[in-house]
DNA sequence: ATATTTTGCGCAATCGATTGCGCTTAGGGA
DNA sequence: TCCCTAAGCGCAATCGATTGCGCAAAATAT
């Protein structure tokens, strides 16, 4: 076994006779080396197998390359999906991706803020716990000019930066199919108000509603914690056991729609054509099961890479956070609305176009 | 904005009139410090918010308290859950997670593997690329002492830990479930053979059957890429196009088992009367398809915590790799295999049990 | 009361890369 | 030929935490 020191900026100086400041610019491509220097010092670089020291480098700039991604869980299709757009593009620029989820906790999600905060992340990509409505612990990035995008779950903020869908219009789509499928009684399974986009997409449904002269009618929308198999069965079969059942069901997520049509079927409702079932997301399980699911396509791998994106323009604009003393660090915003669109499939195609 | 200069130890040095290694000795409880000193320490840093500086720390002691994690792609159940597993156990023991996807391909991996090894790992936990052959890459690890743990799809080699399930029971169990149930003629669909997982589902699922004198058919033991659902749509049409199509498939993978699920019900093959299916991974699909389909469980997030432990404790026993010159670094190996189960569901329940 | 440990801390070097400032030398212009 | 500019590099400090060695004061032994 090799006693392999790392070789170091010292060991390339003094073996071409110069000094390490030089070795380091020659690397950098600092203006001030010459050609022939910058050459040789690569040259050299290279056949001794030198990689740079990245603590060194970060404790002098006080800059990671690293991006810090804080999720409910990993192990959600639309999130995993998210994450693996967002490491792509990230390694592309050559950053580094260190993640961790709040399962849906706010404390959880605190805490790793801390330690996300600790570990120097160059930035910072969020998509919020389903508890959050607390959004000072993120005033710790702020403060230090360490830019924060929100994705998908965000804040109900105006000054900050995000990347997410048109929730509303996306419910309001998803209520209108409905609607033209020729459905007038339409049940809407939400998730908790208290974060945007379930209370955007109850609204657009709510405003699909009126606009077709629907009633809105309360008994029939519902509020779920998490949007599970096993919430999406409870309000399942709330509605359908009520005098008048809803003839359609607007899920928040895919999730609770396949739980409809469990319930359904095991009902003996026809779907669609007494019950049209349409849900959010487009998971793999949208095809899977029979009837294949309806859904909102959302561009999970896409929206990651924006928000990488975004974050490297806000790098680029606020550079050091050495500096963020005077200048409004994030003060910025931005809002990227990605496009989503209706997919339809048999559990909600009645009129077989 | 304020300008916020982080405190570091230096300033609670000063503060408390002691010099900064008592201050350093303290916040590590190093014996050498007295009991009021520690905790005078301790309670001003808390109070001026005091937050190590990993890099410096990291810079002097050469390593990162971080966990480097290599995938095929983020986003497929068995491997998200994998990483949350992963996440958490290592969060607990206070490690960050730097991920990144190779997208099965070697080259790919090879690249994250030099990224990996740059930011200075404190340990690998990898899966291997659907392509990969050559193990050589991994020796830069192997070489500085750090820890490598290999997860599900790990090499076949002897001396190096993994963690993972014994494949080539698990695919007897499947294939003796589908024995049991009466099939007498049962495909395999399978991965890449140089893949160790693929070669011995598939061994396993030929000695079930010459336990059993069942004739092992070479033209009803196919061989897929990837698995993918394009995939298995083929692999299922060759072997149902046969003049005497099989009553049974045991699958490497849940995806080509859809697949397979869907072209018989296309065909108005009954299921499981006339074809028997099991899949392998058990990932959340089985429970939506209809019918649903029998697999092998997998204890995907069990594993990914199981290997942070592993490499916790290869890290206590081969401490810094500074020290790695005389003692074989990792040269011990461990051989971790988690239990599986066979879950039956309706795909291949025939004797309704 | 003197000698000997033990306890508690400080000094200063170190980890490897970066960078402001300044010096040297080559080249151009008058 | 002399001065000046700019190109090309080096010096040394710096980032913040860690640690081997050494010293002084307090505690215990003789």
């Amino acid at each position: 076994m090799e006693k392999k020191k790392d070789v170091t900026i010292y060991d390339l100086a003094q073996e071409l006779g110069v000094s390490p400041s030089t070795v380091s610019r020659a690397l950098n491509d600092h203006a001030s080396i010459g050609k022939k220097t910058k050459k040789a010092v690569r040259k050299l670089a290279e056949s001794k197998g030198y990689r740079p020291n990245t603590f060194a480098s970060s404790l002098r700039t006080n800059q990671s390359n690293t991006i810090g991604v804080l999720v409910s869980w990993i192990n959600r299709p639309f999130i995993s999906s998210l994450i693996s757009g967002i490491e792509k593009e990230a390694r592309d620029k050559g950053y580094h991706v260190i993640i961790s989820q709040s399962h849906d906790q706010s404390e959880l999600e605190t805490e790793n803020l801390q330690a996300l905060y600790d570990s120097r992340v160059s930035a910072l990509i969020v998509s919020l716990a389903m508890e959050t409505v607390d959004y000072r612990p993120f005033d710790l990035f702020r403060k230090h000019g360490i830019p924060v995008v929100f994705v998908d779950r965000v804040p109900v903020l105006q000054k900050i930066h995000k990347v997410h869908i048109n929730n509303f219009k996306a419910a309001f789509d998803a209520t209108e199919h409905l609607i033209a499928q020729g459905c007038r009684r339409i049940a809407h399974f939400g998730g908790a108000r208290h974060q945007a986009i379930y209370e955007e997409r109850r609204a657009g449904y709510i405003a699909a509603l009126k606009k077709n002269n629907i009633e809105v009618d309360n008994t029939i929308i519902l509020e779920a914690e998490s949007l599970s198999l096993e919430e999406g069965t409870r309000l399942a079969e709330k509605v359908l056991d009520l005098p008048i059942p809803p003839d359609g069901i607007f899920c928040a997520n895919d999730t609770a729609a396949v739980s409809a049509i469990h319930c359904a079927k095991v009902r003996g409702i026809k779907i669609p054509g007494e019950l049209a079932i349409i849900g959010f997301n487009d998971d793999p399980i949208c095809k899977i099961i029979e009837p294949p699911l309806s859904s909102i396509h959302h561009p999970a791998v896409e929206m990651g890479k924006a928000a990488v994106r975004e974050v490297m323009s806000m790098l680029d604009t606020a550079p050091a956070n050495a500096d963020a003393l005077n200048k409004e660090p994030s003060g910025g915003k931005t809002n990227l609305v990605l496009e989503t669109h209706v997919v339809v499939r048999a559990s909600s195609n009645r009129l077989g176009a």
